[in-house]
DNA sequence: CATGAATGAGTCTTCATTCAT
DNA sequence: GATGAATGAAGACTCATTCAT
């Protein structure tokens, strides 16, 4: 039970904070926990920061797993996995904007504060969710839909946009619903914005 | 001189280390000065990073306003300031992203290193280079070349495409050429993944 | 029986440690209980150590009165006691080693994490083992074997040799017999090193 | 300036507490600095005590060189050596009684708060010292003074007596002065216990 | 202008001890 | 008796900033 207070205070604060400025201290005082506590459930300022990664990714990864293998039109599946893209970094754009941040450094020197062997964890997360992507594209293109491309580049561009205009403040924010948002994206992404001739 | 030493030292430290984990001493060594100069050029470790993000970005604009400027057919134009795009977050990288980081905490509590102040002058700068997309593809649209669709909408979505590809390291890092690349992007956000019937 | 476990863990735990380096939970660890029994046991980490020390000795000071007690000539009562001590120290190294740094602070402001009553206690233990010494001592100046001389610095002068030997690695860890080792102390002691004329 | 003060308030810290128990801030508030200065001079706490060691032995390992190399009888010279290592001790007994807590733990485990470098480093200091103590007494071996006997063990024997029996505080505390002292361990040291036939 | 010694507020982390079950 | 979750006081160390020279 106090491990969740201690999570869910973790999760306020590191997404308001960013993981630097986030401060065990705050956290327990959010989570009204002793800072024993969070040293008895997590070994590490780092290690709770990647719990609270982990447990929060768990559903998403699932759920867009689940829509890769539904049967159904490649075009549909793209326009539901936009949406559960939304969704889950709409939910969580201010920690994912602190992961990834921390996550930089693609063999830099000394990149961020976390172990190398931790962030080859999460660059794999990363990996396996746009994967799903790529998966679902290269579906497309097998049944003719899509035109041949390079199905990594499209689907981490895919991916890039969706994230960043979460990030950005587009989406999620205003009025709009996530409905309407994910339509819109899709609808680029599928057919650009170049004027048809017919 | 000094000046300059410093400002160019604090641009690989800030880069390699991100904003916090660069200290003041790691600059001054590497700019091979004392550590009351810093303080004799810039108010502050904020205020010096800033100066970094300023002095770096201006050509940057001048350039894109330039194209922006041109006479020539708006596909040409939008390849073109792809292209320019490109070269300056290759380029900054790791600045930028360190910026970003920084930067977010739109609204919140208690957003970050920088003074609210500080942070509004750069989401300016952000939105000036934005807005300059934008105006290129109205232009298109105006002739008819682009469909239409919600411009601003879509200059963010190409925005940030562009910078998530380059943070990703899709690009820059491979022997692919930057020229390429953006081809490869202007194609996909032109003409979309959907295979055409013709 | 739990107490016996934890008491054994402590013992290894101490030794290997130090006092302060020594944790509670590595103690628990090893002798597989819970953190509260050692606490129904003891009422502290501090008698915990001390109660160690206690039924550690006890059979040693035993035995060493049983050598005073002997009626033999002193010469063989005093080698077979330096050989006792040996044993008993070369036993108990780590550990003595560790309270003997712990005891120190005679008279100083803030000496150790014991208190001073405990300190006193241990002291008199020391005092006892050494005391029995000098009386062997002085039984040999009583019967004319021993030249006169301060047998209470004497005696711990022979005890501070051989527990320094014993604490610095010369007895115990080489190929060398406790046997040997006793009659070569024994030898300096009662002779000197100085060239005999005849 | 600050620097020495920093020394000088360690030396007094660590003596009365031991490693362990001295803390940072108590050694600035004794040496009226702020806590950052300590930092500037020493890396560590653990190489602020050891700065603290190197340079109070100094004096005294020149002083020992200089006695075995003057020209004299070996007797003489070795009880100048007693005298010089008990004033040396008598003045650093406490400082020096941490020392060989910390510097314990041959082979073991996890034996101390020191690097196994650090320790390497002032392990060499010890054998410095007694290996000039050894150097004196073969001296006296080979002019036939003292009888042949194995002169590492019986200087470590001797170094192992005087260390003790200032650290138990026989020497130095009472009214006794030390020549008086060194006299007296010299004259057991040589001429042993036993009383003699003539 | 240039310098760098001095500073102390702010952090993470450890660990003996308690107490309800 | 046995247990272990909860606790918080205490401690080492970092680093931006100041100011006298």
């Amino acid at each position: 039970m106090k491990r969740q207070q201690i999570l869910d205070a973790a999760y306020t604060v590191f997404s308001r904070k960013g993981y630097h400025r986030a401060t065990v201290d705050e956290i327990i005082a959010l989570a009204d926990t002793g800072k024993g506590t969070v040293y008895n459930y997590f070994v590490n300022k780092e290690q709770l920061f990647y719990t609270l990664i982990k447990e929060r990714s768990a559903r998403f990864e699932a759920e867009l797993i689940n829509i890769a293998g539904l049967v159904e039109p490649p075009l549909g599946k793209i326009k539901k996995a936009i949406k559960v893209f939304l969704e889950f970094y709409v939910e969580n754009a201010d920690l994912w904007r602190v992961l990834m941040h921390e996550m930089r450094g693609l063999g830099h020197e000394e990149p961020s504060n976390f172990t190398e062997a931790q962030r080859e964890k999460y660059r794999a997360r990363f990996q396996h969710t746009t994967s799903i992507l790529e998966q679902i594209l290269q579906e497309g293109i097998d049944q003719g839909v899509l035109r041949i491309c390079d199905v990594h580049k499209a689907a981490h561009g895919l991916f890039s946009v969706i994230v960043m205009m979460v990030f950005q403040g587009f989406i999620g924010e205003k009025g709009e619903s996530i409905e309407t948002s994910a339509n819109g994206i899709a609808d680029i992404f599928l057919y650009g914005v170049v004027a048809r001739q017919d």
